[in-house]
DNA sequence: AGTGGAAACGTGAACGTTCACGGGCTGGGT
DNA sequence: ACCCAGCCCGTGAACGTTCACGTTTCCACT
């Protein structure tokens, strides 16, 4: 034995450690931990109770140094206590797992971090990186450098692949129900995500109130949002897409009202009672999602309307909590686990080479699908 | 230069490459991409300039390997689609992103895993494990040697620390509740893990229906479950813990009656509304969680039972959905953030060597708390 | 011009493992 | 007696980075 382990100040018990308790050399060890052939049945064994005895762990840092990374994928989420993601991280993570992969998790919602946070956090960790940033995809990927960053529900910029949703196609098919059975007043309930933590607030509609606004020509389409700190009425693109839809669809005998909440259901309730308070005539309310429809519902059951029959209501996203609430809610359904897998398979193929970074192959577009329940 | 970069066949670009590309040494690289001082500002741009240029991201296997491991944990968790869990799991990532550490997730409850699958897949790339195993506590601490595991809700065995729940507690509290009220015909509908996938029934419960059985005197406390595949009658620790508190709170005067069922509303539903049928006596309900409280609150509905009027409902660890379901669920709460900051705590305590591996105080015990809400 | 000293940069060594060899032993055949 | 094959085991090299030094460069002050 000319390998000398000892004199060390490391705590961790190394491969020469074991070798020089069990009296073998370094790679006698590594046969015996590997399963690797060419070594004597007793002595892979004795070596393996001196290894456990010694709390030998090999560093997987010398294993992956030598042997080339196995891949781990980050994944950053703005918050799995929203309903929203769990499934699609479960997907991810299923996904991954079954291609031997590694995920790295960052739950970024709390403690004031952002997406880009989350990106910093994981990339030295990581060879590739999927998630929702809300907004920081080019700057991500510029982190990332070449490894390729998949984003989510955002404008790709310089990302290298992802996944948007047609939010128009989504609100022509909830309006196109709604129009269906001839609601002639909709409210679109719009959402901004927390880590903005914009103010944002109710003011009265009196133009909706007291007749036509001077601007516009009796009888035309009105859309009017009542929100502080936005730029434009709508500030989602979901909200953007409605607002676009509606115009067209209820060309000439339509009003609109928007308000815009933070996503969770108790803000919703109190926003929409304060808004039915002001116009008690709303016969139909989209919602940002399941989450705010479900607060939608029980600010309608506080004013005392029975939804369907005096108010329509439309979630969005379809969590499965939308099936437990009564009346049961009709909802814009998205396939989230699918949505993960999607993430994957982009994903794979961008590290696989059949995928070009930032080529049109790998923008995927996916659709909303309507679940009609009972509260539409 | 006597560097010689060249003439590999890896595809990655190296600390050598990006030397030779700019003129400069393997240290000069490493004080640009480090922001390190003694290093000349015109430099150090220039080669962060090449290095993005190159595409050169720094091995995370060497540079772990020098530095000594940033300690990454194992999560392991049955199902994030589960509601329960991404409180859980969220918090565990806060926790441990705020301690600089990193999570790598491993949701096990697809395609066939179980709680030991999870660990073996995590095992290699991670330092310690804290995970929902499902009973597989002693193997996996074999596994992962001495690099502590943290088990929840599970017999700890050898794992090195443990977070269980006071059930025992959680049924006085709920029993209390119904008994205060005067409840005198109480189901507890029990359930089994997807992952074991035991197909139960319900059968007809004949002895409750007509009189006393023959073994036992007439008004003692009865306690019958029904499901095939579990060795006594309530499967969980759960289910144990309320049989026994039932047959001491209700001694001489009560009935009480169970059905397993798969953890799901669905399920629930079904399985309570074919007991509600042979046994419409039933004034008081405890599940074994929100999500089958919530298919028993459906189940009450479709047989035209009121609650709390005519029954009461009462679930367990107090998941955001119960909020939003009417009657709004009385529960017994528990709160998943704090659970999830405990097990990073205890974590903590262990690698830092202040708690030993399996000691007493390694072992915590968790209560539920009473949110009384609508339903009870 | 000489000198001191800081700033800028380079070089051997080490981290812990596997890969690609290479060598010794054993046993069975000619 | 010799050789060869097959098993078992050991040794140098390499993976890519940082650490701890050592060396050079540069400037300011005497």
């Amino acid at each position: 034995m000319t390998q000398t382990p000892a004199g060390r100040r490391s705590q961790r018990a190394t491969i020469l450690d074991v070798a020089a308790a069990a009296g073998v050399s370094r790679q006698t060890v590594t046969r015996a931990m590997n399963d690797m052939p060419g070594i004597k049945t007793e002595t892979r064994q004795r070596i393996q109770e001196v290894a456990r005895e010694l709390g030998y762990t090999p560093s997987r840092f010398a294993k992956g140094l030598v042997q080339g990374a196995r891949t781990s994928v980050g994944l950053a989420i703005p918050d799995l206590t929203n309903p929203y993601f769990p499934a699609f991280a479960s997907s991810v993570v299923e996904q991954a797992t079954q291609r031997g992969w590694q995920v790295v998790m960052d739950d970024y919602g709390h403690g004031g971090r952002n997406g880009l946070d989350a990106v910093e956090h994981l990339a030295p960790h990581v060879d590739a990186v999927i998630g929702y940033l809300g907004g920081y995809a080019g700057q991500a990927q510029a982190i990332l450098g070449r490894r390729p960053l998949i984003v989510l529900d955002e404008e790709p910029g310089s990302a290298a692949g992802a996944i948007t949703f047609d939010y128009r196609h989504a609100a022509e098919l909830a309006i196109g129900r709604l129009q269906g059975v001839g609601c002639s007043r909709i409210a679109y309930v719009d959402s901004v995500r927390a880590p903005e933590k914009r103010a944002l607030e109710i003011r009265a509609p009196e133009d909706l109130n007291s007749g036509n606004r001077p601007s516009s020509a009796g009888g035309s389409a009105e859309t009017v949002a009542h929100g502080r700190g936005a730029d434009d009425g709508f500030v989602t693109s979901r909200g953007r897409a409605f607002a676009a839809v509606l115009e067209e669809s209820y060309g000439g005998a339509f009003r609109c009202s928007a308000v815009a909440v933070e996503e969770s259901a108790s803000e919703s309730r109190t926003a929409v009672r304060e808004l039915l308070a002001l116009q008690p005539g709303i016969d139909g309310i989209v919602a940002f999602n399941d989450l705010v429809a479900s607060g939608v519902l029980k600010a309608l059951s506080d004013a005392g309307k029975r939804v369907p029959e005096d108010c329509l209501v439309i979630g969005m996203d379809g969590i499965p909590l939308g099936e437990q609430l009564s009346p049961e809610l009709t909802t814009l359904s998205l396939d989230l686990r699918e949505v993960g897998r999607t993430a994957v398979e982009l994903l794979d193929g961008l590290l696989g080479g059949t995928l070009a970074a930032g080529s049109a192959e790998s923008r995927l577009i996916l659709r909303h699908r309507l679940v009609v329940r009972q509260s539409a």
